[in-house]
DNA sequence: CGTCATAACAAACATTTGTTTATTGGCAAA
DNA sequence: TTTGCCAATAAACAAATGTTTGTTATGACG
């Protein structure tokens, strides 16, 4: 239902999937003809280059992220009901196609040099929204006054990025059940 | 200090920073034989092939993590004292190298087959080693008895195995101050 | 001096790489 | 039927890939 959407989307699904498993790197021009059941040339009708592949994929990922957490930063729900719901989105973006998020999450270093520049800009906008809500629940008491702020967030971001190494579409848990948990794991932490 | 020890380690040191930089497909042995000042040919005096040279860093490098944590795991202190040293040692091993653990945690897929299990068997040892000392801990009521242990677990990995991509060795806080505040972040929660 | 091991060089190998070009088939609109 | 467009083919290109081979410099030790 995704990919009968003409020759362009099917060449790039098939690049998400090749690329999230062997790396940018890895995957040759005619593992992606392969995979979409063409001559290698013939990719060359509906893309400009290898790079500029990775590039669409990365950014089009990257948007994903920002669409889904950017309105729960302007709801006036309460700091850690703004964090929670972040969180879940973040892992429903993953969950919505774990490949992809790999690709977004460690081939964006094989971009030139200004797709690069642009990838890591919006990857500072989304690490700021997290700042921004955690900052704000700081002050308003709601989480602890000693943080430290900035190792805080990475380690939230670094919980949520892990979770394309393992989270399964088809699992037992559904995305927002894995949202709600890995939320609540770090909200509350592990101590009693 | 370290790559005074032999051509051998010269390509090993060499190979684990081209590889966490560029990633094991994007790394030549042209690139690793120019970082050394040598011709490609002349690394296969010393090395089997460019797969063994992976094997080798990723081996090491797990082992690492292993030896770090293992320790703790059987001492008497408390779980939460146990899971607080864990998570210090194992952001210790990622100061200490992060380049090596970029190679450990992202480019052991292309390992051949063999090399591959013994990878993912030890991982799965290191990752039973976090799942016992909690375990013990929602069983001794000193970690919150709903927890799911999987996904904690899981979480907990993810936000130490992001170090390597924002961790500076020479940044202004130390690796055992990093290791601890990462580790009460994530034992407390950030609620307060 | 001669011997022997270490480590490098120089050159080549068969494949695989990303990409280009000229050509052909199908199919809707005129 | 003919025109024009979309998408694919077939074939080739220069460059880069991992690896092998035969040879040469450098010292340490007898």
């Amino acid at each position: 239902m995704a990919s009968v959407a003409g020759p362009r989307d099917a060449i790039l699904d098939a690049a998400i999937r090749l690329f999230g498993k062997q790396g940018y790197s890895g995957t040759s021009m005619r593992d992606i003809a392969a995979a979409v059941g063409v001559l290698p040339g013939s990719l060359y009708a509906h893309i400009a280059s290898k790079e500029a592949l990775l590039a669409d994929i990365v950014e089009d990922g990257v948007n994903r992220f920002l669409a889904a957490v950017h309105p729960h930063t302007e709801s006036d729900a309460t700091p850690t009901a703004k964090l929670r719901a972040m969180m879940i989105a973040h892992v429903a973006v993953v969950a919505d196609n774990p490949e992809r998020s790999l690709v977004v999450f460690h081939q964006w270093r094989y971009l030139g040099d200004d797709n690069i520049q642009a990838a890591i800009g919006k990857r500072r906008d989304y690490e700021q929204a997290f700042i921004g809500v955690i900052d704000d629940g700081m002050k308003a008491g709601a989480f602890r006054a000693d943080l430290n702020l900035r190792i805080a967030v990475l380690a939230i971001l670094g919980a949520l990025n892990w979770t394309p190494e393992w989270l399964s579409p088809d699992g037992r848990l559904s995305p927002e059940e894995v949202g709600e948990i890995i939320a609540d794991t770090l909200l509350m932490g592990v101590r009693t």
